[in-house]
RNA sequence: CGGAGCGUAGCGCAGCCUGGUAGCGCAUCUGCUUUGGGAGCAGAGGGCCGGAGGUUCGAAUCCUCUCGCUCCGACCA
């Protein structure tokens, strides 16, 4: 992408309302808008990086056999009134009604529908296990929107939902979902500590929150440090594997970890001192397992080998995507802007032509930009008429793992510079060593 | 939902107390000079002063109502 061509409305200042770190960066980079409070606009570079969040979420859920599927924001009143929770809910749920009167809302979370959608294809055992998901958006009508993305009213939302015949087997859907995120997490160059929970509204027994440490986090936070020594890795799983998924959350959630709400400070205190951390962590996920909470209620029930007709026992699954976007500038930024890890980053490297308008620096600059764009690293090339420190400042802002620079000091000894820019690294050299060094 | 603020140019702000030509910086446009860390000079454009009522000869400014947004707290998949 050439820049002069692109729709990148990056600011100098900090709006005055942006608060924490990652939404006035994600105003200054131009990445969002604000429409309304906590209801926001993604302006191509955040709905860049957004789409590749999405992409690994689809890549992950179905290495695990997960199956996509896409339902309405907009949903009728009486599938709520079913379970019980259209009284419940409060006002943080949206009501609309439409032009007939009916009463419908735009959807918080999808327990009700995706149970309606089981119910009403899936009658016998034979046919489970079976996990659907969806990536959509969500509305929540919270009293007080903050931090950007971070808490916003509209917010997209990956729920995944299984259906089993047992408990067992629902128990394995939720290690299988902790498997998934951990990988998922990781791979968009987070940690994500799953951290025992409060199961909310949604009810249920067993629940795990994912949180990423950061100072701006809004939960408070307890665990053993020995826990962030954890990674997991590049390993082959086998997803339907009971013992390998179960070996695997003991393994990573046998080390103390606790949100505040279930916090036990005697328990806390027998880790070893120097072990014990106090911090704040951000929620970018969270499993749960509630049994028949649902499927009991609205009919959603399978005929089992002896020919009753149970009840399936049922888990939900929530990964934040926008606020995914918000919490990973927070745990990954500088004085200067954002710091990309370099899976998510929106562009792969950014190319700056230091003396635009000098023919030979534009050549140079053109051949560069056509050979990282042919080796796919997808470059971003700013060809403004600018001069090279706001081109830099731009760059370092908006974050892309790799910077190019080219200019007519460099040129005349056949040198390019690359820096990189999590540690402002910077090597001379030619550029066929920097697509080398690039695109291994 | 309690408390506190703020709405003036695309962004950041001043002006309001004490009513009388709507301003500053950045950004934008034009020209010239510059050109390796957010350039300099000269010129130009851009405003329903959030909205509606009211007071007044006259309202960005005073009064009333209203809408929007933000912050602290409570709440929060």
């Amino acid at each position: 992408m050439r820049l002069s061509r692109y729709f990148l409305p990056v600011l100098k200042e900090t709006p005055a309302e942006a608060q924490i770190a990652s939404h006035r960066l994600m105003l200054r980079a131009g990445m969002i808008r604000q429409q309304a409070a906590g209801i926001y606009s993604w302006l191509p570079l955040g709905y860049k990086v957004l789409s590749k969040l999405e992409q690994i979420v689809h890549e992950e859920q179905q290495r695990a056999g997960h199956i996509p599927v896409l339902m309405p924001t907009l949903q009728p009143a009486d599938l709520w009134r079913e379970s019980g929770r259209y009284d419940d809910y409060g006002q943080e749920m949206l009501r609309i009604r439409d032009r007939h009167d009916r009463d419908m809302l735009y959807g918080p979370t999808n327990e009700e529908m995706i149970t309606d959608i089981f119910r009403s294809a899936i009658g016998s055992y034979k046919q489970l296990p079976l996990t659907l998901y969806h990536i959509q958006w969500k509305f929540r009508d919270e009293v007080r929107p903050r931090f950007g993305v971070m808490r916003g009213r509209e917010f997209l939302m990956k729920d995944g939902y299984n259906f089993d015949l047992t408990k067992e087997d629902a128990l394995h859907a939720y290690n299988r979902h902790l498997v998934t995120y951990l990988r998922t997490y990781e791979r968009m160059g987070l940690q994500a500590i799953p951290m025992r929970a409060d199961s909310g509204p949604i009810g249920g027994d067993d629940t795990h929150e994912f949180l990423v440490l950061a100072e701006t986090g809004e939960s408070e936070v307890f665990y053993d440090s020995a826990i962030t020594d954890l990674t997991f890795g590049d390993r082959a799983i086998d997803y339907d594997d009971k013992a390998q998924c179960q070996a695997i959350l003991e393994e990573f959630t046998s080390r103390y970890a606790r949100t505040d709400e279930t916090h036990d400070e005697a328990v806390f205190n027998q880790i070893p001192e120097e072990r014990r951390r106090k911090a704040r962590g951000i929620e970018v996920g969270q499993i749960f397992y509630f049994g028949t909470k649902y499927s009991e209620p609205m009919g959603a029930t399978v005929t089992n080998e002896k020919g009753e007709k149970v009840p399936v026992h049922m888990g939900s699954h929530g990964i934040g995507v926008s606020r995914l976007v918000g919490a990973i500038i927070e745990a990954s930024h500088d004085e200067k802007g954002i710091v990309w890890p370099d899976p998510v980053a929106p562009f792969g490297v950014g190319v700056v032509n230091l003396r635009q308008g000098d023919a030979a620096t534009d050549a140079a600059c053109e051949d560069a930009y056509a050979k990282l764009a042919a080796a796919g690293l997808d470059p971003l090339y700013d060809d403004r008429d600018e001069r090279a420190g706001a081109k830099f400042a731009t760059m370092e802002l908006i974050g892309l793992p790799w910077r190019l620079a080219i200019g007519p000091r460099g040129l005349a000894n056949g040198t390019v510079e690359l820096t990189r820019r999590r540690t402002g690294e910077t090597m001379e050299l030619s550029l066929e060593s920097a697509l080398a060094k690039l695109a291994p």
